[in-house]
DNA sequence: GGCAGCATACCGACCAGACGGTTTGTTACC
DNA sequence: GGTAACAAACCGTCTGGTCGGTATGCTGCC
Protein backbone atom coordinates (compact mmCIF):
# COMPACT_ATOMS: atom_id res chain seq x y z
CA UNK A 1 0.00 0.00 0.00
CA UNK A 2 3.13 2.33 0.84
CA UNK A 3 4.05 4.50 -2.20
CA UNK A 4 6.71 6.72 -1.04
CA UNK A 5 9.40 5.15 -3.31
CA UNK A 6 7.43 6.20 -6.39
CA UNK A 7 5.44 9.24 -5.34
CA UNK A 8 5.87 10.98 -2.22
CA UNK A 9 2.86 10.11 -0.38
CA UNK A 10 3.11 7.39 1.95
CA UNK A 11 -0.19 5.61 1.55
CA UNK A 12 -0.21 4.16 4.82
CA UNK A 13 -2.38 4.68 7.95
CA UNK A 14 -5.08 7.37 7.68
CA UNK A 15 -6.92 8.16 10.95
CA UNK A 16 -9.44 11.26 12.22
CA UNK A 17 -12.73 11.02 13.09
CA UNK A 18 -13.69 11.29 9.18
CA UNK A 19 -10.88 8.99 7.98
CA UNK A 20 -7.88 10.67 5.85
CA UNK A 21 -5.34 9.23 4.48
CA UNK A 22 -4.12 12.59 2.37
CA UNK A 23 -1.34 12.21 0.01
CA UNK A 24 0.76 14.97 1.62
CA UNK A 25 0.60 17.96 -0.08
CA UNK A 26 4.67 17.64 -0.94
CA UNK A 27 4.37 14.28 -2.97
CA UNK A 28 2.15 15.64 -6.17
CA UNK A 29 1.20 12.75 -8.66
CA UNK A 30 -0.15 13.40 -12.05
CA UNK A 31 -2.47 11.31 -14.07
CA UNK A 32 0.49 10.96 -16.37
CA UNK A 33 2.53 8.14 -18.10
CA UNK A 34 5.94 7.54 -19.22
CA UNK A 35 6.35 6.70 -23.33
CA UNK A 36 7.19 3.51 -24.30
CA UNK A 37 8.38 0.93 -21.93
CA UNK A 38 8.11 1.12 -18.26
CA UNK A 39 10.84 4.20 -18.28
CA UNK A 40 10.91 6.04 -15.13
CA UNK A 41 9.54 5.30 -11.68
CA UNK A 42 6.66 6.34 -13.12
CA UNK A 43 2.99 4.78 -13.05
CA UNK A 44 2.90 1.81 -15.69
CA UNK A 45 -0.35 1.00 -17.74
CA UNK A 46 -2.24 2.65 -20.69
CA UNK A 47 -2.19 6.30 -21.41
CA UNK A 48 -5.37 6.82 -20.29
CA UNK A 49 -6.67 4.97 -17.35
CA UNK A 50 -10.00 6.04 -15.87
CA UNK A 51 -9.37 4.90 -12.53
CA UNK A 52 -6.19 6.41 -12.48
CA UNK A 53 -7.13 9.78 -13.35
CA UNK A 54 -9.61 9.60 -10.57
CA UNK A 55 -7.40 8.46 -8.28
CA UNK A 56 -5.10 10.99 -8.93
CA UNK A 57 -8.11 13.48 -8.56
CA UNK A 58 -9.20 12.79 -5.50
CA UNK A 59 -5.74 12.74 -4.17
CA UNK A 60 -4.93 16.19 -5.43
CA UNK A 61 -8.44 17.56 -4.21
CA UNK A 62 -7.51 16.05 -0.63
CA UNK A 63 -3.79 18.16 -1.54
CA UNK A 64 -5.58 21.48 -2.43
CA UNK A 65 -8.21 21.98 -0.08
CA UNK A 66 -5.39 21.52 2.47
CA UNK A 67 -3.41 23.95 0.80
CA UNK A 68 -6.11 26.62 -0.19
CA UNK A 69 -9.09 26.09 2.49
CA UNK A 70 -12.40 26.10 1.52
CA UNK A 71 -11.70 27.95 -1.78
CA UNK A 72 -10.19 25.40 -3.81
CA UNK A 73 -11.07 26.18 -7.49
CA UNK A 74 -11.98 23.37 -9.68
CA UNK A 75 -9.35 24.62 -12.18
CA UNK A 76 -6.40 24.38 -8.98
CA UNK A 77 -7.53 20.66 -8.24
CA UNK A 78 -7.48 19.63 -12.29
CA UNK A 79 -4.03 21.56 -12.83
CA UNK A 80 -2.88 19.64 -8.84
CA UNK A 81 -3.83 16.20 -10.67
CA UNK A 82 -2.38 16.82 -13.99
CA UNK A 83 -5.87 16.48 -15.79
CA UNK A 84 -7.91 19.68 -17.65
CA UNK A 85 -10.83 21.00 -16.18
CA UNK A 86 -12.75 19.37 -18.86
CA UNK A 87 -11.47 16.00 -17.86
CA UNK A 88 -12.02 16.83 -14.07
CA UNK A 89 -15.68 17.81 -15.29
CA UNK A 90 -15.95 14.29 -16.97
CA UNK A 91 -15.09 12.01 -13.42
CA UNK A 92 -17.14 14.72 -11.56
CA UNK A 93 -19.77 16.24 -12.97
CA UNK A 94 -19.97 19.34 -9.95
CA UNK A 95 -18.33 20.34 -7.46
CA UNK A 96 -20.15 19.24 -4.92
CA UNK A 97 -19.88 15.70 -6.09
CA UNK A 98 -15.70 16.01 -6.41
CA UNK A 99 -15.89 16.72 -2.51
CA UNK A 100 -18.82 13.95 -1.43
CA UNK A 101 -16.59 11.55 -3.39
CA UNK A 102 -13.37 12.67 -1.51
CA UNK A 103 -15.30 12.53 1.95
CA UNK A 104 -16.56 8.74 0.69
CA UNK A 105 -13.08 8.03 0.23
CA UNK A 106 -11.46 9.40 2.83
CA UNK A 107 -13.76 7.50 4.82
CA UNK A 108 -12.97 4.00 2.95
CA UNK A 109 -9.58 4.35 3.86
CA UNK A 110 -9.82 5.25 7.49
CA UNK A 111 -12.32 2.00 7.40
CA UNK A 112 -9.39 0.11 6.28
CA UNK A 113 -6.86 1.62 8.20
CA UNK A 114 -8.64 0.75 11.05
CA UNK A 115 -9.19 -3.19 10.10
CA UNK A 116 -5.52 -3.08 9.79
CA UNK A 117 -4.87 -2.18 12.99
CA UNK A 118 -7.18 -4.42 14.72
CA UNK A 119 -4.86 -7.17 16.55
CA UNK A 120 -5.48 -10.31 15.96
CA UNK A 121 -3.87 -11.74 19.13
CA UNK A 122 -5.39 -8.88 21.61
CA UNK A 123 -9.24 -10.60 22.05
CA UNK A 124 -9.90 -8.31 24.72
CA UNK A 125 -12.76 -6.52 24.99
CA UNK A 126 -12.32 -2.47 23.10
CA UNK A 127 -10.16 -4.24 20.30
CA UNK A 128 -12.02 -2.32 17.79
CA UNK A 129 -12.06 0.27 19.85
CA UNK A 130 -8.11 0.51 20.59
CA UNK A 131 -7.80 -0.04 16.18
CA UNK A 132 -9.80 2.76 15.86
CA UNK A 133 -7.45 5.02 18.64
CA UNK A 134 -4.26 3.90 17.13
CA UNK A 135 -5.42 4.61 13.33
CA UNK A 136 -6.65 8.30 14.69
CA UNK A 137 -3.27 8.87 16.04
CA UNK A 138 -1.00 7.09 13.52
CA UNK A 139 -2.08 9.11 10.75
CA UNK A 140 -2.15 13.03 13.05
CA UNK A 141 1.61 11.84 13.63
CA UNK A 142 2.26 10.89 10.09
CA UNK A 143 1.25 14.49 9.17
CA UNK A 144 4.13 17.54 9.74
CA UNK A 145 1.89 19.98 9.27
CA UNK A 146 -0.46 18.74 12.06
CA UNK A 147 -3.39 21.32 10.67
CA UNK A 148 -3.32 19.70 7.10
CA UNK A 149 -6.47 16.89 8.52
CA UNK A 150 -8.12 19.22 10.54
CA UNK A 151 -8.21 21.69 7.66
CA UNK A 152 -9.64 18.86 5.33
CA UNK A 153 -12.00 17.50 7.63
CA UNK A 154 -13.30 21.43 8.49
CA UNK A 155 -13.32 22.33 4.63
CA UNK A 156 -15.52 19.08 3.67
CA UNK A 157 -17.87 19.28 6.66
CA UNK A 158 -18.71 22.94 5.24
CA UNK A 159 -19.96 21.16 1.87
CA UNK A 160 -23.44 20.07 2.85
CA UNK A 161 -22.84 17.02 0.34
CA UNK A 162 -19.84 15.84 2.21
CA UNK A 163 -21.15 16.01 4.93
CA UNK A 164 -24.60 14.16 4.68
CA UNK A 165 -22.13 11.37 3.64
CA UNK A 166 -19.70 11.18 6.24
CA UNK A 167 -22.85 11.46 8.46
CA UNK A 168 -24.48 8.18 7.52
CA UNK A 169 -21.09 6.42 7.37
CA UNK A 170 -20.21 7.88 10.95
CA UNK A 171 -23.27 5.92 12.19
CA UNK A 172 -22.47 3.05 11.32
CA UNK A 173 -18.92 3.43 13.20
CA UNK A 174 -20.43 4.64 16.32
CA UNK A 175 -23.20 1.14 16.03
CA UNK A 176 -20.13 -0.93 15.32
CA UNK A 177 -17.92 0.50 18.09
CA UNK A 178 -20.94 0.39 20.28
CA UNK A 179 -20.83 -3.64 20.54
CA UNK A 180 -17.41 -4.27 21.22
CA UNK A 181 -17.65 -5.16 25.08
CA UNK A 182 -16.49 -1.66 26.25
CA UNK A 183 -18.93 0.54 28.59
CA UNK A 184 -21.01 2.92 26.45
CA UNK A 185 -19.79 6.21 28.53
CA UNK A 186 -15.61 4.97 27.78
CA UNK A 187 -16.61 4.85 24.56
CA UNK A 188 -18.35 8.03 23.74
CA UNK A 189 -15.45 9.55 25.75
CA UNK A 190 -13.14 8.31 23.62
CA UNK A 191 -14.45 8.61 20.57
CA UNK A 192 -15.06 12.35 21.58
CA UNK A 193 -11.26 12.78 22.36
CA UNK A 194 -10.25 10.87 18.90
CA UNK A 195 -12.41 13.77 16.83
CA UNK A 196 -10.67 16.14 19.61
CA UNK A 197 -7.33 15.74 19.05
CA UNK A 198 -7.82 15.47 14.98
CA UNK A 199 -9.31 18.68 14.80
CA UNK A 200 -7.72 20.43 18.00
CA UNK A 201 -4.37 21.42 16.09
CA UNK A 202 -6.86 23.98 13.87
CA UNK A 203 -7.29 26.06 16.76
CA UNK A 204 -4.84 25.53 18.97
CA UNK A 205 -1.92 24.64 16.17
CA UNK A 206 0.38 21.60 16.44
CA UNK A 207 -0.18 19.34 19.64
CA UNK A 208 3.11 18.24 20.31
CA UNK A 209 4.61 14.92 19.86
CA UNK A 210 4.40 13.86 23.70
CA UNK A 211 1.41 15.32 24.40
CA UNK A 212 0.07 13.12 21.30
CA UNK A 213 1.75 9.82 22.92
CA UNK A 214 0.97 10.73 26.28
CA UNK A 215 -3.09 10.85 24.87
CA UNK A 216 -3.49 8.06 23.01
CA UNK A 217 -1.68 5.95 26.03
CA UNK A 218 -4.55 7.43 27.93
CA UNK A 219 -6.88 6.74 25.43
CA UNK A 220 -5.97 2.96 25.30
CA UNK A 221 -5.89 2.41 28.72
CA UNK A 222 -9.54 3.93 28.87
CA UNK A 223 -10.56 0.91 26.24
CA UNK A 224 -8.70 -1.80 28.88
CA UNK A 225 -11.48 -0.26 31.61
CA UNK A 226 -8.47 1.45 33.25
CA UNK A 227 -8.68 5.11 34.73
CA UNK A 228 -6.72 7.93 34.02
CA UNK A 229 -4.58 8.81 36.91
CA UNK A 230 -5.42 10.93 39.80
CA UNK B 1 -26.46 40.25 28.85
CA UNK B 2 -29.44 38.73 27.42
CA UNK B 3 -31.45 40.41 24.86
CA UNK B 4 -33.93 38.01 23.70
CA UNK B 5 -36.80 40.30 24.87
CA UNK B 6 -35.40 43.08 22.42
CA UNK B 7 -34.05 41.17 19.97
CA UNK B 8 -34.53 37.73 19.82
CA UNK B 9 -30.96 36.34 20.11
CA UNK B 10 -30.09 35.24 23.56
CA UNK B 11 -26.83 36.47 24.58
CA UNK B 12 -26.08 33.94 26.84
CA UNK B 13 -23.54 31.17 27.44
CA UNK B 14 -21.33 30.38 24.46
CA UNK B 15 -19.44 27.48 24.78
CA UNK B 16 -16.81 25.38 22.24
CA UNK B 17 -13.65 24.75 21.49
CA UNK B 18 -13.16 28.30 19.86
CA UNK B 19 -15.57 30.27 22.13
CA UNK B 20 -19.27 30.72 20.26
CA UNK B 21 -22.23 32.48 21.55
CA UNK B 22 -23.46 32.79 18.14
CA UNK B 23 -26.56 34.72 17.79
CA UNK B 24 -28.65 32.11 16.78
CA UNK B 25 -29.83 32.73 13.04
CA UNK B 26 -33.31 33.25 13.29
CA UNK B 27 -32.54 36.31 15.60
CA UNK B 28 -31.94 39.05 12.55
CA UNK B 29 -30.77 42.16 14.51
CA UNK B 30 -29.95 45.22 11.81
CA UNK B 31 -27.79 48.37 12.66
CA UNK B 32 -31.17 50.49 12.29
CA UNK B 33 -32.60 52.33 14.63
CA UNK B 34 -36.50 54.22 15.39
CA UNK B 35 -36.59 57.78 13.85
CA UNK B 36 -37.68 59.99 17.20
CA UNK B 37 -38.45 58.71 20.88
CA UNK B 38 -37.52 55.04 21.81
CA UNK B 39 -40.33 54.09 19.47
CA UNK B 40 -40.57 50.06 19.17
CA UNK B 41 -38.90 47.47 20.46
CA UNK B 42 -35.60 48.50 18.35
CA UNK B 43 -32.39 49.56 19.56
CA UNK B 44 -31.57 53.51 21.19
CA UNK B 45 -29.35 55.70 20.46
CA UNK B 46 -27.65 57.69 17.79
CA UNK B 47 -28.65 56.94 14.27
CA UNK B 48 -25.44 56.33 13.76
CA UNK B 49 -23.34 54.10 15.93
CA UNK B 50 -20.25 52.29 15.37
CA UNK B 51 -20.26 50.21 17.66
CA UNK B 52 -23.47 49.27 17.37
CA UNK B 53 -22.86 48.86 13.70
CA UNK B 54 -19.73 46.64 14.21
CA UNK B 55 -21.66 44.47 16.68
CA UNK B 56 -24.77 44.22 14.29
CA UNK B 57 -21.95 43.23 11.61
CA UNK B 58 -19.98 40.34 13.78
CA UNK B 59 -23.05 38.88 14.66
CA UNK B 60 -24.67 38.63 10.85
CA UNK B 61 -21.39 37.71 9.68
CA UNK B 62 -21.70 34.59 12.39
CA UNK B 63 -25.18 33.61 11.48
CA UNK B 64 -24.36 34.15 7.67
CA UNK B 65 -21.51 31.68 8.53
CA UNK B 66 -23.34 29.20 9.57
CA UNK B 67 -26.59 29.65 7.10
CA UNK B 68 -23.97 29.61 3.85
CA UNK B 69 -21.06 27.76 4.97
CA UNK B 70 -17.04 28.92 4.18
CA UNK B 71 -18.64 31.16 0.77
CA UNK B 72 -20.49 33.79 2.58
CA UNK B 73 -20.22 36.55 0.43
CA UNK B 74 -19.81 40.12 1.89
CA UNK B 75 -22.61 41.44 0.43
CA UNK B 76 -24.99 38.94 2.37
CA UNK B 77 -23.29 39.73 5.12
CA UNK B 78 -23.74 43.22 4.82
CA UNK B 79 -27.43 42.90 4.00
CA UNK B 80 -28.11 40.90 6.63
CA UNK B 81 -26.52 43.49 9.16
CA UNK B 82 -28.98 45.66 7.56
CA UNK B 83 -26.01 47.63 6.16
CA UNK B 84 -24.33 48.08 2.88
CA UNK B 85 -21.47 46.75 1.55
CA UNK B 86 -19.29 49.71 1.66
CA UNK B 87 -20.64 50.18 5.16
CA UNK B 88 -19.18 46.73 5.94
CA UNK B 89 -16.27 47.66 4.31
CA UNK B 90 -15.57 50.63 6.41
CA UNK B 91 -15.50 48.45 9.28
CA UNK B 92 -13.57 45.61 7.88
CA UNK B 93 -11.30 46.38 5.56
CA UNK B 94 -10.80 42.53 4.27
CA UNK B 95 -12.85 39.76 4.52
CA UNK B 96 -9.93 37.79 6.08
CA UNK B 97 -10.06 40.83 8.71
CA UNK B 98 -14.10 40.43 9.23
CA UNK B 99 -13.76 36.83 9.69
CA UNK B 100 -10.55 37.19 11.92
CA UNK B 101 -12.31 39.60 14.32
CA UNK B 102 -15.24 37.31 14.17
CA UNK B 103 -12.72 34.74 15.89
CA UNK B 104 -11.58 36.75 17.81
CA UNK B 105 -15.36 37.48 19.17
CA UNK B 106 -16.21 35.01 19.65
CA UNK B 107 -13.67 33.47 21.20
CA UNK B 108 -13.82 36.56 23.96
CA UNK B 109 -17.33 35.72 24.84
CA UNK B 110 -16.43 32.13 25.12
CA UNK B 111 -14.03 33.56 27.74
CA UNK B 112 -16.44 35.09 29.47
CA UNK B 113 -18.57 32.68 29.48
CA UNK B 114 -15.94 30.24 31.16
CA UNK B 115 -15.45 32.78 34.09
CA UNK B 116 -19.38 33.18 34.24
CA UNK B 117 -19.56 29.26 35.16
CA UNK B 118 -16.76 29.74 37.71
CA UNK B 119 -18.57 28.23 40.99
CA UNK B 120 -17.49 30.45 43.83
CA UNK B 121 -18.22 27.50 46.28
CA UNK B 122 -16.41 25.14 44.49
CA UNK B 123 -13.19 25.59 45.58
CA UNK B 124 -11.74 21.97 45.44
CA UNK B 125 -9.28 21.18 42.24
CA UNK B 126 -10.51 21.99 38.34
CA UNK B 127 -13.25 24.44 39.40
CA UNK B 128 -12.12 26.51 36.18
CA UNK B 129 -11.73 23.34 34.00
CA UNK B 130 -15.63 22.32 34.91
CA UNK B 131 -16.53 26.03 33.96
CA UNK B 132 -14.89 25.20 30.76
CA UNK B 133 -16.95 21.99 30.66
CA UNK B 134 -20.22 23.63 31.43
CA UNK B 135 -19.30 26.41 29.05
CA UNK B 136 -18.83 24.11 26.44
CA UNK B 137 -21.94 21.54 26.65
CA UNK B 138 -24.39 25.07 27.64
CA UNK B 139 -23.85 26.09 24.30
CA UNK B 140 -23.99 23.08 22.75
CA UNK B 141 -27.67 22.33 24.00
CA UNK B 142 -28.59 25.94 23.84
CA UNK B 143 -28.59 25.56 19.93
CA UNK B 144 -31.79 23.81 17.85
CA UNK B 145 -29.32 22.81 15.11
CA UNK B 146 -26.80 21.26 16.61
CA UNK B 147 -24.63 21.76 13.47
CA UNK B 148 -24.28 25.41 13.81
CA UNK B 149 -21.60 25.82 16.29
CA UNK B 150 -19.35 22.94 13.96
CA UNK B 151 -20.51 24.33 11.17
CA UNK B 152 -19.04 28.09 12.80
CA UNK B 153 -15.63 26.55 13.90
CA UNK B 154 -15.21 24.80 11.04
CA UNK B 155 -15.80 27.89 8.39
CA UNK B 156 -13.24 29.54 10.59
CA UNK B 157 -10.94 27.35 11.06
CA UNK B 158 -10.49 27.38 7.04
CA UNK B 159 -9.89 30.65 6.84
CA UNK B 160 -5.71 31.55 7.78
CA UNK B 161 -6.05 34.69 9.97
CA UNK B 162 -9.11 33.68 11.70
CA UNK B 163 -7.32 30.28 12.80
CA UNK B 164 -4.34 32.25 13.49
CA UNK B 165 -5.95 34.40 15.83
CA UNK B 166 -7.57 31.30 17.37
CA UNK B 167 -4.67 29.29 17.77
CA UNK B 168 -2.60 32.58 19.96
CA UNK B 169 -5.52 32.58 21.79
CA UNK B 170 -5.88 29.22 22.67
CA UNK B 171 -2.92 29.02 24.46
CA UNK B 172 -3.64 31.23 27.25
CA UNK B 173 -6.54 28.66 27.90
CA UNK B 174 -4.11 25.27 27.65
CA UNK B 175 -1.90 26.86 30.56
CA UNK B 176 -3.77 28.47 32.74
CA UNK B 177 -5.68 25.15 32.96
CA UNK B 178 -2.95 22.97 33.54
CA UNK B 179 -2.33 25.59 36.81
CA UNK B 180 -5.77 24.65 37.98
CA UNK B 181 -4.89 21.60 40.48
CA UNK B 182 -5.98 18.74 38.22
CA UNK B 183 -3.38 15.97 36.74
CA UNK B 184 -2.45 17.10 33.27
CA UNK B 185 -3.53 14.06 31.83
CA UNK B 186 -6.78 14.24 33.21
CA UNK B 187 -7.04 18.13 31.61
CA UNK B 188 -5.93 16.52 28.08
CA UNK B 189 -8.60 14.09 27.90
CA UNK B 190 -10.88 16.91 28.97
CA UNK B 191 -10.03 19.44 26.61
CA UNK B 192 -10.20 16.81 23.76
CA UNK B 193 -13.21 15.26 24.45
CA UNK B 194 -14.66 19.38 24.54
CA UNK B 195 -13.23 19.79 21.34
CA UNK B 196 -14.68 16.92 19.55
CA UNK B 197 -18.85 17.25 21.10
CA UNK B 198 -18.27 20.81 19.46
CA UNK B 199 -17.43 19.12 16.27
CA UNK B 200 -18.40 16.08 16.02
CA UNK B 201 -22.07 16.82 15.08
CA UNK B 202 -20.90 18.25 11.96
CA UNK B 203 -19.64 15.05 10.86
CA UNK B 204 -21.98 12.30 12.62
CA UNK B 205 -24.77 14.54 12.86
CA UNK B 206 -26.74 16.29 16.33
CA UNK B 207 -25.59 14.22 19.28
CA UNK B 208 -28.80 13.82 21.12
CA UNK B 209 -29.65 15.35 24.58
CA UNK B 210 -29.44 12.53 26.35
CA UNK B 211 -26.02 11.75 24.76
CA UNK B 212 -24.82 14.93 25.55
CA UNK B 213 -26.23 15.12 29.69
CA UNK B 214 -24.19 11.97 29.63
CA UNK B 215 -20.94 12.68 28.30
CA UNK B 216 -20.91 16.48 30.25
CA UNK B 217 -21.43 14.40 33.54
CA UNK B 218 -18.75 12.07 32.95
CA UNK B 219 -15.93 14.91 32.10
CA UNK B 220 -16.97 16.75 35.40
CA UNK B 221 -16.28 13.44 37.02
CA UNK B 222 -13.13 13.68 35.54
CA UNK B 223 -12.27 16.81 36.50
CA UNK B 224 -13.31 15.44 40.64
CA UNK B 225 -10.46 13.10 40.10
CA UNK B 226 -13.14 10.30 39.59
CA UNK B 227 -13.08 7.89 37.14
CA UNK B 228 -15.18 6.66 34.36
CA UNK B 229 -17.20 3.30 34.83
CA UNK B 230 -15.80 0.38 34.00
C1' DG C 1 -28.36 77.13 23.01
C1' DG C 2 -26.95 77.41 18.44
C1' DC C 3 -23.89 77.23 14.76
C1' DA C 4 -19.75 76.45 11.98
C1' DG C 5 -16.33 73.13 10.71
C1' DC C 6 -14.46 68.88 10.70
C1' DA C 7 -14.03 63.85 11.25
C1' DT C 8 -16.26 59.83 10.43
C1' DA C 9 -19.93 56.55 9.33
C1' DC C 10 -22.08 55.00 5.52
C1' DC C 11 -24.06 54.47 0.65
C1' DG C 12 -24.32 52.89 -4.23
C1' DA C 13 -22.28 52.16 -8.34
C1' DC C 14 -18.60 50.13 -10.36
C1' DC C 15 -14.75 46.92 -11.97
C1' DA C 16 -11.47 43.36 -12.86
C1' DG C 17 -10.99 38.89 -12.10
C1' DA C 18 -12.26 34.32 -10.80
C1' DC C 19 -15.42 30.68 -10.53
C1' DG C 20 -18.53 26.69 -11.76
C1' DG C 21 -20.26 24.70 -15.46
C1' DT C 22 -21.21 23.84 -20.70
C1' DT C 23 -20.01 23.05 -25.25
C1' DT C 24 -17.29 21.62 -28.75
C1' DG C 25 -13.30 19.51 -30.55
C1' DT C 26 -9.55 15.88 -30.45
C1' DT C 27 -7.26 11.65 -29.34
C1' DA C 28 -6.56 7.10 -27.50
C1' DC C 29 -8.47 2.52 -26.69
C1' DC C 30 -11.60 -1.71 -27.84
C1' DG D 1 -15.56 3.05 -36.19
C1' DG D 2 -17.52 3.97 -32.14
C1' DT D 3 -17.12 5.19 -27.63
C1' DA D 4 -14.81 6.67 -23.66
C1' DA D 5 -11.29 9.88 -21.97
C1' DC D 6 -9.80 13.80 -22.14
C1' DA D 7 -8.51 19.13 -23.83
C1' DA D 8 -9.57 23.92 -24.76
C1' DA D 9 -12.20 27.66 -25.48
C1' DC D 10 -15.98 29.87 -23.76
C1' DC D 11 -20.03 32.03 -20.93
C1' DG D 12 -22.88 34.08 -17.39
C1' DT D 13 -22.56 34.98 -12.80
C1' DC D 14 -20.83 36.42 -8.74
C1' DT D 15 -17.16 38.29 -5.50
C1' DG D 16 -13.95 40.93 -3.15
C1' DG D 17 -12.48 45.26 -3.18
C1' DT D 18 -12.34 50.44 -4.71
C1' DC D 19 -14.08 55.05 -5.01
C1' DG D 20 -16.58 59.35 -5.17
C1' DG D 21 -19.92 61.25 -2.81
C1' DT D 22 -23.37 62.19 1.08
C1' DA D 23 -25.30 62.29 5.48
C1' DT D 24 -24.57 62.29 10.32
C1' DG D 25 -22.37 63.09 14.88
C1' DC D 26 -19.24 65.85 17.53
C1' DT D 27 -16.46 69.59 19.29
C1' DG D 28 -15.21 74.11 20.03
C1' DC D 29 -16.72 78.67 19.81
C1' DC D 30 -19.88 82.32 20.43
Amino acid sequence: MARDTVGRWVTGPPGGPCGTLVPLPTGEQTAERPSTPPEEGTVPGPLRDAARTRRALLDAAARSVVVHGAGVSLDTVAREAGVSKGGLMHHFRSKDELLGALADDLFEQFTRAVEDRVDPDDVAPGRRLRAYVHATFDDLERREEAVELATLLATLGSFPEAARRSQDRYRHWNESLAEDGVDPQRVLLVLRACDGVSIAPLFEGPLGRDELATTRDLLLALTRGEGPPA
